[in-house]
DNA sequence: CGAACGTTCCACCTTCAGGTTGAATATCGC
DNA sequence: GCGATATTCAACCTGAAGGTGGAACGTTCG
């Protein structure tokens, strides 16, 4: 019934520690498979796994060379997640700044 | 076995819809349980498990007078998950200016 | 061609997320 | 004290997340 939205795919695969060491990884340049899963302590099915769910969050683009499918980072969906959470930050300070507006009225009666 | 890091409590409670709109309204000011409840479709119980998702990721904070439960924004967990971002799009968009050097002095050749 | 390699697909298991309903607990107001 | 109100707790269900191992598939290479 509900269709998950983008940034709910952003923010779901970047709640995970693996998901986010792959992406650490991948923005010092692209990389295989093999290369990924090879310093993470579970199968290869696993982190292919983890990177599938990278993909349906566009996180991740694939590129396949042969048998090598070599995966490189798509920041673009950060922005969005970064967009919202800066958000939330400037509208929750500017409560608190009216707030304290509010509280020095108080104190001049 | 593995202990989940705060991080992963932030990103994981801001992957799901009902619970940003809660932290939106929050940011609002606080407000009661019943309150949160009212516009989501979903039943009560359901909103408080979400609530208790918040309390975990530290997003929220409660305070109970009476039978009521106010609820409130705490927004510093949200600094850890933005400083992770920018992070990441920093080494990434410094990756791209570093090929991007590189395929310059390729050119020059 | 045939063996090795890189990766995915499939079947399975266990844990947890998100929702429900119904009962329990605590407080308020008459 | 009693009924209404606010909230949680407990049990349960369904589906998805995250892991496993093994079979399948396409590609490379001798």
């Amino acid at each position: 019934m509900e269709r998950s939205s983008q940034l709910d795919h952003t923010l779901l695969a970047l709640a995970d520690p693996t998901r986010r060491r792959i992406l650490a990884r991948l923005s010092k340049g692209e990389a295989r498979v093999t290369e990924l899963a090879a310093p993470l302590p579970m199968s290869l099915n696993a982190v292919s796994k983890h990177i599938k769910v990278l993909e349906r969050a566009k996180l991740v683009r694939r590129n396949v060379r042969g048998r090598d499918h070599y995966l490189s980072l798509d920041a673009r969906p950060l922005d969005q997640a970064a967009l919202w959470i800066e958000t939330q930050r400037a509208q929750w300070s500017q409560r608190l700044r009216k707030l304290d507006e509010l509280l020095q009225e108080e104190d001049r009666k």
